[in-house]
DNA sequence: AGCATAGTTGCAAACGATTTGCAATAACAA
DNA sequence: TTGTTATTGCAAATCGTTTGCAACTATGCT
């Protein structure tokens, strides 16, 4: 009870240097942000978000070697922007709305029992690693605009 | 018997003159390339594919009004690379190779039931227009090199 | 605490994919 | 065949992302 840094398990800079990664303002505040927000964010949204100064080209590379560490995962949605979203072990898909690109997570998936089926109908592939699911409608914001 | 043109019902000029494109000798080959070879092509393909010469920016313009008229999907995959392939009503999804980045069309749609489902599921969406399901695995092809 | 050093940053320039403006050219209707 | 308007090729602009480099800083060692 003395220590306050004792009372937390792992700070974000025990995080990041258990990756081998210096813990510095930026790499500790894009990984703040992804851990907080949960959702699928561009470089643009985690630039915006930050509460310490940081370079677009510096945003990038951090970026990256989180996705190198496999501390995030990158994900290119169908309206061609790059999103970035922290890992979990929680499986999930998005559905993005077709006007104004917001992403909302969908729970469950509900294809895992037929993926091995879909594996057996191929000629060229043996095996599938992993996939990726998006839908797309309008939100109910957009939808009522229209 | 005797004309040529009268045998086939529909020539390609006539496809593009019916949504309102003239029908210029680029046109009528990207639209022919892409029917003819059915799967997801990059511009660079339709360009090297191309039997009459073409600008890589007449290309990009001719695609993009292909997609406008619906003649043509544009889809983002997870390699971060954009294709295009000729819409036809068989719904159908993909698998990539996460080493070559070879393509394979996966025949049926596994979820199409289960659509409503999700859809109900969600807080600020009220109704899903469509999906885009992608696979990833290694290839034979690949597999065998590794 | 103070120092050495390798890793990290900001900046500017480079980059690849895609888009645009414009003058020359080609498709189509009359 | 001719006139009008759409389309093309070219070069330059643009967007998102990456890179080289010199200045700076986190970390390990003393």
């Amino acid at each position: 009870m003395d220590k306050t840094e004792s009372t937390k398990l792992l700070t974000t800079a025990d995080v990041l240097r258990s990756v081998g990664l210096r813990a510095t303002d930026q790499r500790i505040a894009v990984y703040d942000i992804l851990i907080k927000k949960k959702c699928a964010l561009s470089i643009e949204n985690i630039l915006s978000l930050s509460p310490v100064d940081m370079n677009e080209s510096t945003a990038y590379r951090i970026i990256e070697q989180f996705v190198e560490k496999e501390l995030v995962r990158k994900m290119y949605f169908q309206t061609g922007k790059t999103f970035f979203e922290i890992m979990s072990d929680h499986h999930h898909h998005h559905i993005v709305c077709t006007r104004c690109h917001d992403v909302e997570q969908v729970s469950a998936c509900v294809l895992d029992k037929n993926i091995q089926l879909i594996a057996g109908d191929s000629r060229k592939f043996s095996s599938i690693s992993d996939h990726m699911l998006e839908f797309f409608g309008m939100c109910k914001t957009c939808k009522r605009k229209k």
